[in-house]
DNA sequence: ACCCGTTTGGTGACCAAGTCACACACGCCT
DNA sequence: AGGCGTGTGTGACTTGGTCACCAAACGGGT
């Protein structure tokens, strides 16, 4: 069967067979460069993507130029917000991103539709996708209000950290990730560094001593 | 007809006989005194509300006790992490409030999900509402990390001023709309006075000069 | 009316974070 | 070698958040 994604995704496993059929026949398996614009504030997106490859950065601009990391979809999730641009209800600003080359399920409006209406565990694959957002977003805001920079970067640092232990990023990415300005995120990485916390050079910052980061985390009531 | 409330809903009224005549069936009209927890983390709620007269708060809590206030659901709006709640996914921390005496629609799940799969008026309803609420997060968002805070606060005051310019609150609660100290609404609340665009009293702030709060506003991008 | 506990608001000192204006370092290209 | 563009370091300053208080206003009791 052309069919054998579905079962990448956790909720929609327990399909049952005929709708699978309908999926399959009504849905397309797209691929992305890196750096595609996946959606858009303007631009009309008519499908539900659901990721098989690779990752979507959700961020922000706002009117002055500055921009914020909303959360990223990885393999295996579904890209809601575009969704929600089908309805395009109102204007937002967040726009998605590919960070990697993606390889996608494009499900259309009307498949999406028939699926919802049809089928209750597709119901519950999206609405989870939904509440799966929504939470990701309220631990954002608790983040931004009540935790220190330090803290959060040092948290950042481990999750974006490949096997070797190395970031790939400049400070002004950083600082965008954590929706700061490149300044702090020079003078935390300055003072990890002198911890001997993290080594750095142009453009990757290499983690040196990955338990006194997760030490900084947990003190702070973070997980990872 | 008992249903008559549906026109109530901007989305609603356009829904055909029969789906109008389920809901009416398979919904309650419930009242709720002021301060009743409408959702709360660990209490898991089966029923989507749809608010007839008064207003919810959605507010986070975090693990030190402090606590920020993500939305309101008005008359006319319904309260979708509500349904969200329904799906239990993972812990998070929002729960709601009735902020006034509440009369709502209670439409339980079983309703709810037949309602879904019958009527892509309603799927549109529920799917715009949460859009809705992304978006009013995503302005959050935006707001706790590009604007100031006697911008936010000016904004705030006029959205919660009643008819007569007044805004019954303390700076407690102040603080808590925004997310930020109490200490910080104090002295921002000083310097308005001292420049006489409000007055204040005990619990109360009473706006004098709506204009210059509104230049204030309006000089960063905001709107109201 | 008076007392007393609670709520609310005010203040100063201090720390953390964001802003501004630079200067400097590293690659890379011709 | 000289000249970009991009990435990083730094000092001075503003804004916002925290802490530790105190004082004034209020709300019952008796």
């Amino acid at each position: 069967m052309t069919t054998s994604w579905i079962d990448s995704f956790f909720g929609l496993s327990r399909l049952p067979l005929d709708i699978r059929a309908e999926l399959g026949v009504g849905s397309e398996i797209v691929s992305m460069p890196i750096g595609t614009k996946v959606f858009a504030p303007g631009q009309s997106n008519d499908t539900l993507l659901l990721l098989l490859e690779g990752t979507v950065r959700v961020q922000q601009r706002s009117e002055t130029g500055k921009e914020v990391i909303l959360y990223r979809v990885n393999a295996g999730e579904s890209c809601v917000m575009s969704t929600a641009c089908m309805l395009a209800y109102e204007d937002y600003s967040a726009d998605g991103i590919a960070e990697t080359d993606v390889k996608a399920v494009a499900i259309p409006r009307s498949t999406f539709d028939g699926l919802v209406a049809k089928s209750s565990v597709f119901r519950e694959f999206v609405f989870s996708a939904y509440s799966r957002r929504m939470t990701d977003l309220f631990k954002l805001i608790d983040d931004l209000i009540f935790q220190r920079v330090d803290v959060r970067l040092a948290s950042r640092l481990l999750s974006l950290a490949d096997t070797l232990g190395e970031v790939r990023a400049t400070h002004a990415a950083l600082a965008t990730e954590l929706g700061t300005a490149r300044e702090v995120i020079s003078r935390t990485l300055s003072e990890f560094q002198r911890r001997e916390w993290v080594a750095q050079s142009r453009g990757v910052v290499r983690i040196t001593q990955r338990e006194a980061l997760e030490r900084l985390v947990r003190s702070s009531g973070g997980e990872v």
